[in-house]
DNA sequence: GCCGTTTTCGGCCCGACTGTTTTCAGTCG
C-alpha cells in the first residue's frame, strides 16, 4: 500500500515549492497528500483498475498529480521530486517542524546563513549569528531555541484512548474555574478521531483574561507556548500540545463548528457559505457584516441547508453531499461480546468481568477466553473451558441482572480449521472466530482461511478482523467485498474491536461493508475490568463508518439478539 | 496544481497572535 509513502512525497513536495516561493501549488499538493492519507484503497488498486482517470477522479488529485503518482507505482520514483530535492538540502524538512518557522524564515537563513537542518540551525543560535539578520530579534531566538526543543520532544499523533481520559480531566478543571461558563472539546478529538495530534478546548467567559491566566496555571501545564485574551497555546506534561480558544456566548455554535473542522470539512463550508453570498468565520455565518447564524451549529447548517452533522463524520467524505444515517448512539449498545478472564490473559475474574459490565447497564455479557493452541495466553483445553462453563452457571445463579452467555474466542488455523471440536462448539453460546498467526498469507488464500472458519454452523462473529494496528504490526490480507458478501448472505457478523490500539476495520470498510447489508458486533475486548469503558472508541469507529443501530446486533435486546444469532 | 450550480480562466478560507521592519509580514491553527 503505497498511499502514505505517496502522501509524504507530497507533502515534501508542498515544503520545497512553498520554500521556493512558488504560490498555490504547496496547498494543492497537500491537498492531494490528505486525500491519500483518506483513501482505504491501496491506490496502485485504484491504478490497476481504472488507471489513470481512476486517480485523476479522487479529490484533489488532477492530471499532473495522476501522472505522478503513476510514475511512482510503475518505477517507485519521481522524476520531479528527485529534482526538486536537489534543492532542499537533506534534513531541511525537520525546520518546516519547528514552531515559528516557516517558509518565509527557512529561505533567509539559508540564504543568508547557509542553515540547512536543525543542527545548523542550533549552532547559528549558539553562535548569536541569528540577531544580525533583519527580521530576527532576540525574541525570534528565544522562540525558535524553545522550537527545537518541542521538535526533539514531540511525539507525532497520540492514540484517541490515551488522550480521552486527560481531556476530560482538563475539561471538569476548567468548568470549576471562576466565570467560566461552559467548556467544550473540539477538534480531532470531539470527532472522536482514531488518533489525536492536540486537545481543542473552548471556554466560554465574559472575563476572558482572567480564564486564560488561570487555566495556564493549571497542574497539567508544563509549557506556555502562546497566550492572548481569547488564545492559548500549552504544552501539557505528557507533551501534547493543548489549544485554548476563548469564546464569547454569542459565537458559541460557530466556534465549535470551527474548531471541530477537520480541515477539508471547514473549508468545504466556507466555500459553499461564499456561493450562497455568506461569508463563514468562527465568528458567525454573516450576510454583509451582519449576523444571521452563530449560536449553534444546528443554526448555521440549517441556514446551508443541511441537516445537523454530527461530528464524528465530518471529514468531507461524503457528509456534505450524500444523505445522512441516523447514527448509532453511545448508549445503543446492550452487551459486550468479547470478554477475557483470568482462565487466559485477562486480568480479573469471571465475577469482576460480570459485575463491572452489569454496572454498565448492560443485559448480557459473554465471556470468550482463548482456544488452547493460543498457549501464549494459556488458552483453554475442553476441559477447563467445562470447568469455565459450570463457574459461570454458579456465578449466573448469585448475580441477577445481567445474562452471562458462555463463549470462546477461537483460533483460525492456517488451514482454515478452528481450534475447537464440534461438540464443544454447541456447547458454548458465543463462539468468536479470530486469526492469531500465520499472517503472511496471499489474500485469496487468508480469505478463503476466514470464509471457512465462518461457514461452521455455530460461528457466527469474526473477531477483529483486520488488526489493522496503528504501528501496522500483523495486518491481514482480505478481500473484502468477497468476505463482506459471504457475511450478508451467511447471517456472519464482523466485529468491530473498540480497543484503541487496535482498530481493526477502518471506517470505510465499514461504510463499504453496509452497502453489502454486513451486520457488525462492536466488543471490547477486554483483558480488564477498565477496559469495559473502551466501548465508545468501537462506537465512535461505527459512526465514523456511518453505522446506525440496525446494523449493529449487540444494540438489540437479549431475546432478540438470541434469535439473531441461533 | 486543482477546480467549476458565475466552468477552460482566474480564482484558491479566515482570523489571532507575535515580534519587529512602528504599520505589517510571517506563522499558526
Amino acid at each position: 500500500m503505497k498511499n502514505q509513502e505517496l502522501a509524504e512525497i507530497f507533502y515534501k513536495i508542498a515544503d520545497i515549492l512553498e520554500l521556493q516561493n512558488v504560490e498555490w501549488k504547496p496547498q494543492a499538493y497537500r491537498k492531494a497528500a490528505r486525500s491519500l492519507e483518506s483513501l482505504s484503497e491501496p491506490i496502485e488498486e485504484i491504478y490497476h483498475k481504472d488507471g489513470l482517470k481512476g486517480l485523476d477522479d479522487l479529490p484533489g488529485i488532477g492530471k499532473s498529480i495522476a501522472e505522478k503518482i503513476e510514475e511512482y507505482i510503475k518505477t517507485g520514483k519521481i522524476r520531479e521530486y528527485e529534482k526538486l530535492k536537489k534543492y532542499a538540502p537533506k534534513g531541511f524538512e525537520d525546520l518546516m517542524n519547528i514552531s515559528g518557522l516557516g517558509p518565509k524564515k527557512i529561505r533567509k537563513l539559508y540564504k543568508k546563513l547557509n542553515i540547512k537542518n536543525v543542527k545548523d540551525l542550533q549552532s547559528a543560535i549558539k553562535g548569536k549569528k541569528l540577531e544580525k539578520l533583519f527580521g530576527f530579534g532576540e525574541k525570534t531566538e528565544e522562540k525558535l531555541s524553545e522550537g527545537i526543543e518541542l521538535f526533539k520532544k514531540r511525539k507525532s499523533r497520540f492514540l484517541l484512548g490515551d488522550i480521552y481520559l486527560i481531556a476530560q480531566s482538563l475539561v471538569s478543571q476548567i468548568k470549576n474555574i471562576k466565570y467560566v461558563e461552559r467548556t467544550e472539546v473540539a477538534g480531532s478529538l470531539r470527532r472522536m478521531q482514531e488518533t489525536i495530534g492536540d486537545i481543542d478546548i473552548l471556554v466560554i467567559t465574559k472575563k476572558p483574561k482572567e480564564v486564560v491566566d488561570k487555566i495556564v496555571k493549571l497542574d497539567e501545564v508544563k509549557e506556555i507556548i502562546a497566550k492572548g485574551p481569547t488564545k492559548a497555546s500549552v504544552l501539557l506534561k505528557n507533551n501534547t500540545q493543548c489549544d485554548i480558544r476563548v469564546i464569547p456566548e454569542s459565537s458559541y455554535g460557530s466556534a465549535l463548528m470551527y474548531f471541530t473542522g477537520n480541515k477539508d470539512h471547514n473549508i468545504s463550508l466556507r466555500k459553499l457559505a461564499i456561493k450562497k453570498g455568506y461569508k463563514l468565520s468562527e465568528y458567525g455565518l454573516f450576510k454583509d457584516s451582519e449576523v444571521i447564524a452563530s449560536k449553534t451549529e444546528n443554526d448555521i447548517y440549517k441556514k446551508l441547508n443541511f441537516p445537523y452533522i454530527e461530528p464524528e463524520l465530518r471529514n468531507n467524505d461524503g457528509e456534505l453531499t450524500e444523505k445522512l444515517p441516523k447514527l448509532i448512539s453511545y448508549n445503543d449498545i446492550k452487551g459486550d461480546l468479547h470478554v477475557h478472564t483470568n482462565y487466559s490473559d485477562g486480568f480479573n475474574t469471571i465475577k469482576d468481568m460480570v459485575l463491572a459490565a452489569k454496572k454498565l447497564n448492560y443485559e448480557y455479557v459473554a465471556i470468550t477466553d482463548h482456544s488452547k493452541t493460543r498457549a501464549i495466553a494459556h488458552g483453554l483445553d475442553d476441559n477447563i473451558l467445562l470447568k469455565q462453563i459450570n463457574e459461570i452457571k454458579k456465578i449466573q445463579s448469585q448475580v441477577k441482572g445481567i445474562k452471562i452467555l458462555t463463549g470462546m474466542e477461537i483460533d483460525i488455523k492456517a488451514n482454515g480449521d478452528v481450534d475447537l471440536s464440534d461438540s464443544m462448539l454447541k456447547k458454548i453460546d458465543i463462539p468468536i472466530v479470530s486469526i492469531h498467526s500465520s499472517f503472511n498469507m496471499n489474500k485469496s488464500e487468508m480469505t478463503s482461511r476466514i470464509i471457512k472458519a465462518l461457514s461452521h454452523e455455530n460461528v457466527k462473529i469474526f473477531g477483529h478482523p483486520t488488526a489493522r494496528l496503528i504501528n501496522q504490526r500483523n495486518p491481514i490480507n482480505i478481500d473484502f467485498p468477497r468476505l463482506f458478501k459471504f457475511c450478508a448472505d451467511n447471517n456472519k457478523f464482523l466485529e468491530i474491536n473498540s480497543q484503541p490500539s487496535r482498530l481493526d476495520l477502518n471506517d470505510i470498510h465499514i461504510r463499504e461493508a453496509l452497502k453489502y447489508k454486513v451486520k457488525f458486533v462492536i466488543n471490547t475486548d477486554s483483558h480488564s475490568i477498565d477496559s469495559l469503558n473502551y466501548m465508545k472508541y468501537g462506537i465512535a469507529q461505527a459512526r465514523r463508518g456511518w453505522c446506525t443501530k440496525n446494523s449493529v446486533i449487540n444494540t438489540l435486546s437479549l431475546k432478540e439478539f438470541l434469535n439473531k444469532i441461533k
